[in-house]
DNA sequence: CTGAAAGCGCTTACAG
DNA sequence: CTGAAAGCGCTTACAG
């Protein structure tokens, strides 16, 4: 890889007429170089462009600069449209910290901690980062107790006591957002349109919802419905049960934005918010406004969870996305 | 990281009662032991969880075992959704080769070739796998040239010949059998809805419907017509175009999934294909039929050629998905 | 078939 | 402020 042989430290110490660990010094503590031997040693780094051998410093330093992270099996194509987002953002972040991010993956089943274990045994990784936390997710008690390095995006909402460091989105803020942002327009009867409990994301959503409705005085009886399933035509047919109903809503805030493009095209007229603002949510006519996740700054957060000890859990602000879908004239009840 | 200090090749010798040379020829020649010390040294290095340290082997053998990835920019939140199933491939056909897919980011412009060089000169990885090919697309010549190991999925079209191994899917064969799928189906008009080009994969396409519809001595004319951007909008308003025309189509073969959506959901009875399934097909009702790639073949492939000096390219067939929304009913006309 | 030795390219105490 | 030396953990010719 690369043309011919690859640049050393000792090639820049004959170059620049000093020891190797000079050059070193020059790196990585340049103060305690004089001025003109660091002048002379920079421009023989520059003009040989010497980089360091990563194996060779991750070898002495025991620090690979690698984070871990593990891509979830996406079998039944359901993916999480936001990951996408997110693992770049991870890995702009990552590089920032003159990390990189390398991926892997885990079976299902017992078997699932193996890889991580397989990593953390070849020092092939320092940390690792999580996401796609499910409920009753073992991993996160299993890396405290190896004492592995981590943080997480998204909590365990079973447990006593979050392990190790995480970072999540408010969902309750951002559903009470959507609410209030709702009332704004004159909905006075907002349904929330939620999914098989999760572990606690989808949970935390409907509790804003409820709370905001409690604050504003707006009805929640009967506006609440579960969708069997995260699909477009679970979210219609949950939106028409609730429309068939005694006092239909006017407006509806979803856990998801996929339930919310079946509410939003059931062929009734409704403000409909969604969740996530994935990239079809501003492609998808007549444009569907969404809580949007933070994802950029949840990334920073993580990788600088990562190298902090004392902070436990970041809760962002997740943000409003306002488009068409939510904008419909509300009719007088 | 993990607890306490690593074990190394020097414990399990001593474990074992025998010289470290003996312990790694284990791992890497094992034909080279006698079958009882073999057996000595396995089960020490299995009491003692042994595991190579990936530094120290990376840095002795000069290979890194992993395999740079440039995750596109997703600025516009236009992601390709199918990059996601991509990804999840990538990762576990490179652990097939007990390697692992190390992710970085670049700039757009003038500097977009600098965090391969850096990568290069680091030594942090042995090969790149590129992807997300753009017109002009630089980066196969300037890796030819500087004598980087890569692999390539998607085509550079532009060039006379395209520089190293790459791998595609034959989007001209993916749409001639959704045209002879239509064709059974008793449509006699089909049209295709392109998109602007975008370096040659859709102009390849587009060769497919009309070679299919040649074949079958079905018409072209009038029947082709492009969206200007790749959203259901105007995937809708060109189908409304063909359907107001003289000579309207009864079904229609897309692009893109998110152009065939706009055809689908343009208010009239309309047969449709997409291209990518991406996750949405299956879960936008009434379901909506697509191209599927390969993606895990995909993956394979650029893997194996990455250790394969002969190959040049290979082309991969895609898969037809049937779903609701290209089984309406054909009228006559 | 097995062992002692060299060396991959770095960094870091330790002398001068 | 600078240099000579040791050593991170492995693999690979080279002897025995």
């Amino acid at each position: 890889m690369g043309n011919g042989r690859a640049v050393t430290l000792r090639d820049v110490a004959a170059r620049a007429g000093v020891s190797v660990q000079t050059v070193s010094n020059a790196l990585n503590a340049p103060q305690r170089l004089q001025a003109d031997t660091l002048a002379t040693v920079t421009a023989a780094i520059r003009e040989l462009g010497y980089q360091p051998n990563r194996s060779a410093r991750s070898l002495r330093t025991s620090s690979a600069r690698l984070i871990g992270y593990c891509v979830a099996r996406r079998a039944d194509g359901v993916a999480n449209p936001m990951m996408d987002q997110f693992l770049h953002a991870l890995t702009a972040a990552a590089e920032d910290e003159g990390r990189h991010v390398l991926l892997f993956t885990a079976p299902a089943g017992a078997e699932a901690m193996t890889p991580y274990a397989d990593l953390i045994a070849q020092r092939a990784v320092d940390a690792f980062v999580l996401s796609d936390t499910v409920p009753h997710d073992p991993r996160h008690r299993w890396l405290t107790e190896h004492g592995a390095r981590f943080a997480s995006f998204g909590r365990v909402w079973h447990e006593q006591e979050q392990p190790g460091p995480w970072v999540d989105v408010d969902g309750a803020a951002g559903c009470a957002e959507a609410v209030r942002h709702l009332h704004s327009l004159g909905h006075k009867r907002i349904a929330f349109l939620g999914l098989p409990p999760d572990g606690g994301a989808v949970q935390d959503r409907q509790h804003g919802w409820q709370a905001a409705c409690g604050q504003l005085g707006l009805p929640t009886e009967g506006l609440l419905v579960h969708c069997a399933d995260d699909t477009v035509r679970h979210g219609r047919d949950a939106a028409l049960r609730l429309l068939d109903g005694a006092e239909p809503p006017t407006a509806l805030v979803a856990a998801s934005d996929v339930v919310a493009f079946g509410a939003l095209h059931c062929g009734r007229p409704l403000a409909v918010v969604g969740f996530d603002d994935t990239p079809l949510a501003a492609l998808v006519p007549p444009g569907l406004s969404s809580v949007r996740q933070p994802v950029a700054e949840v990334a920073r957060t993580l990788i600088n969870l990562l190298d902090d000890d004392h902070e436990r859990g970041v809760l962002l602000r997740p943000e409003l996305v306002v488009r068409a879908s939510s904008r419909t004239t509300v009719r007088e009840s």
